[in-house]
Order: structure tokens, then C-alpha cells, then sequence
DNA sequence: ATCGGGACCTGCTTGC
DNA sequence: TGCAAGCAGGTCCCGA
């Protein structure tokens, strides 16, 4: 489950292997993912060389100078560099490049994508994301402003990528709780104050868990390390039977958003 | 304009 | 035991 850690620290883990190389083929054995795979992709990439490899959002993009191939791992994606052709369930679709690795996409529930994008910035899917959580840009005065008279939940407004890209689920839920805010509580009804505090956790939280990725990533060629926020203590997500790590009372569970939603009634107000 | 909810998909867990 | 329902998760899109 990719959160915004986890494809930031995918994006590090593949770029010794792909920068500076480029694309001989693509192999797709299944096209249809969130969006339907380009039959073209192939022929339309290769003898493209990847001249950077970025993160925007959740999207990792693989940029050459025709155009970026965007990626997103959805729920269950996954990206790993392999070598041999022994391919395994939901291996949708390979990259092949120039140095003999393979950029293998795996994905069981195909809510991921691989989109050619030759519109940069401004392509359909990107040009209504917010701001990135870990740049200055992103401080406790926007997110106040971008709130104010939003009767939204805090955690959706959170979570909303037109606000702010890569909060997700498990995120939203561990921020919430460390800043002491209510899951519930209306966004444009949080203080200032308390919003640079949620700002200030939420990037905390961010990259912690992206140095913990990275920290357990070895060589990026198997299946070596859980993601970042595995290793990090989590406080509230998955604890719905337990107690709160702070005042021992036991926490709550409910559904905002459709997204299950665990916190403290005591601590978060 | 704002917000909630449906849809997409598979695998693991839980319950009858 | 076997099968079905429930749930997880990100994000686009539509309807109220």
C-alpha cells in the first residue's frame, strides 16, 4: 500500500539502474490498469534514454527527452529491477533497458497506471495537485487559508490532493493523532496554531518514514525491506483493538470518508 | 462550490 | 471444510 514514503523511496531505490540508460522495449502482458496501457508504449520509447527520475505526487516519473512516463502504484503496486524473464502473477508490464535490467511493474489489483505524458505539468492528471508536504511552500498559513469556512473533516481535507498531494490513509491517522486533532473536526474550525503543529508532524512523520525506507533499502533488486512506515512505531493506524500509547484508554474506530479512521477520544480534540 | 459516495480490483481475514 | 462477505487502499468522477 504506497504511501507517498514508499513510492519516494522507490523512486531513489531505481535510479542508479535507470538514469542515463535507455529504453530497448516494453513488454505489457496486461494493459488494463487504472487507465488502459498504450499498445504504442513500446515503440513510441524506444532508444529513449531516461534523463531524470522524480517523484511528483505519488507519481514517479521516468523523464526522457520526448516526454515523461509517468507511474503510479495505486494501492498494491510495486516496482522492482530484475534481470532474468521468470515472470510472476500481476508482472504487468516490463521495462527493458539498455544495461539488461528490466523495470518490472507488478500490481494485484491494477489500480496503479503507466501513462506517456508529454504534456508535463500540465497533463490532466497533474495539473490539479496540490503542493508538496515537504517543501517550504507547504506551512501551517496555507493549509489555515486553504481551510478557511471548509466544513470538511479535518482528515479528508488532509488528504485531499487538490490541497495537498501524498497524505494518505495511514498518514492522516498517525498526523492527526501526534498533533492531538480530533479526525472529525470541521478544517475550517482548526486554529492556526494547531495547523502548524499538523503541518510540522505531518512533514515529521513523512520523513521519518522515507529515512526508514531508505535505510532498509539495500540493492532494490528483490523484495528486500517492508516499506518505511513499517518500521516506524505506528500510534493509531491498525490499533483500533488496542489502547492509546499515551493515555491507555482504549481507541476508537470510525469511518470518514469511506476510510477507516482510528484515534483517541481523549487525546484528539 | 462543496461534499459524499461509487467505481475500479484482488487477496487476505473473518464469519456462518 | 468451504464458501461468501468484509475489508483494505488511492483517486477520478459524478450526483446531490
Amino acid at each position: 500500500m504506497p504511501e507517498l514514503p514508499e513510492v519516494e523511496t522507490t523512486c531513489r531505490g531505481i535510479s542508479p539502474f535507470t538514469l542515463g540508460y535507455s529504453i530497448e522495449s516494453i513488454i505489457i502482458r496486461q494493459p488494463k490498469l487504472r487507465w488502459p496501457v498504450n499498445p504504442e508504449l513500446g515503440a513510441i520509447l524506444s532508444g529513449q534514454t531516461i534523463i531524470n527520475v522524480k517523484r511528483r505526487a505519488k507519481y514517479l516519473l521516468l523523464q526522457m527527452p520526448i516526454g515523461d512516463l509517468m507511474i503510479h502504484l495505486g494501492m498494491s503496486g510495486s516496482l522492482s529491477i530484475v534481470e532474468e524473464q521468470t515472470v510472476g502473477k500481476h508482472d504487468h508490464l516490463d521495462i527493458c533497458l539498455s544495461n539488461g535490467k528490466i523495470i518490472r511493474f507488478n500490481d494485484p489489483r491494477r489500480f496503479g497506471s503507466v501513462i506517456f505524458n508529454q504534456q508535463g505539468d500540465s497533463h490532466p492528471l497533474l495539473i490539479k495537485l496540490g503542493i508538496e508536504p515537504l517543501t517550504d511552500e507547504f506551512d501551517g498559513n496555507y493549509l489555515h487559508h486553504q481551510a478557511i469556512g471548509k466544513n470538511t473533516p479535518i482528515k479528508s481535507f488532509i488528504m485531499n490532493n487538490h490541497i495537498v498531494v501524498g497524505v494518505g490513509n495511514i498518514y492522516a491517522q498517525e498526523s492527526l493523532f501526534l498533533s492531538g486533532i480530533h479526525p472529525k473536526r470541521a478544517a475550517g474550525k482548526v486554529s492556526l496554531v494547531r495547523m502548524k503543529h499538523l503541518v510540522q508532524i505531518i512533514k515529521q512523520v513523512l520523513a521519518e518514514a522515507i529515512e526508514a525506507g531508505g535505510s532498509s533499502l539495500k540493492d532494490f533488486t528483490g523484495a528486500d525491506g517492508k516499506p518505511g512506515y513499517f518500521q516506524q512505531k505506528l500510534h493509531v493506524y491498525g490499533r483500533q483493538t488496542k489502547n492509546c500509547l499515551k493515555c491507555h484508554k482504549p481507541l476508537k474506530q470510525v469511518v470518514i470518508s469511506q476510510r477507516s479512521t482510528v484515534y483517541c477520544a481523549q487525546c484528539q480534540r
